[in-house]
DNA sequence: TTTAGTACCTTGTATTGCATAGTATATGAT
DNA sequence: ATCATATACTATGCAATACAAGGTACTAAA
């Protein structure tokens, strides 16, 4: 039951962040939600459709991404998204905030030698 | 309207991380909540008694912490909590949780340098 | 025709931080 | 003595988000 408690935390923890993820793979060209996945997966960040699908459709929803569909040989549609330039200055924002939070629990922690 | 957006992703941020900084604060001795929130401020990190006293309870019952009543000469009684062996333990899972994913957004957004 | 693989979408749930309001104790000013 | 202020703890309702589970649809191979 221990187990179930660090699950839950760790799906807690990736509140919010995974915007800030995203946004930033997209920073470096555009994706469709698949390879997202995957180069979330990369960096070890399981993120599972159910909450990638609805976060992309809230991203574009505030205008920090857009999107074109694109044919593909093996399978369905793809429907790649592309950050805005919108999407870009609230990533700088992001980037300092997850810094500020990093800095603070460093602090709060006792870790801030490094 | 994008500083609401940036205020609420701030929010969500915090989620999971606040119970590992509030364990790792008691960790180095007791305190109570009034306390806890000075060092938390300290450390640049808003909580509000409405968010800590909820946490603090939810810890106790999951045994991560006891408490004692302790009197108080410029107010009324104090409730010093106390990290007990479990939340001890508990605390270094969260720590390794949180070290995880810092490594992991830093890799998932490219800046692994370091 | 069927099976497998790829890709996108929807609904409902649980958790958690926050806003707001309230209760109670001790101290100091009127 | 009474009222205001500061300290300290408590309770309720809301909003946001990650996840589980299930579903639709297109392509290619068996």
């Amino acid at each position: 039951m221990k187990e179930k408690n660090i699950e839950n935390t760790k799906a807690q923890m990736k509140k919010g962040v995974l915007e800030y993820c995203i946004l930033s793979i997209l920073s470096s060209g555009d994706a469709y939600p698949t390879e997202i996945i995957e180069r979330m997966k990369q960096a070890r960040l399981v993120v599972v459709e159910g909450t990638l699908y609805p976060l992309l459709t809230r991203l574009k929803n505030m205008g920090l991404l857009s999107y074109r569909w694109e044919e593909s040989s093996s399978g369905p549609p793809r429907k790649y998204y592309r950050l805005t330039d919108i999407g870009e200055q609230f990533l700088t924002e992001l980037e300092k905030t997850w810094e500020e939070l990093v800095a603070s629990v460093n602090q709060a922690t006792g870790k801030n030698e490094k």
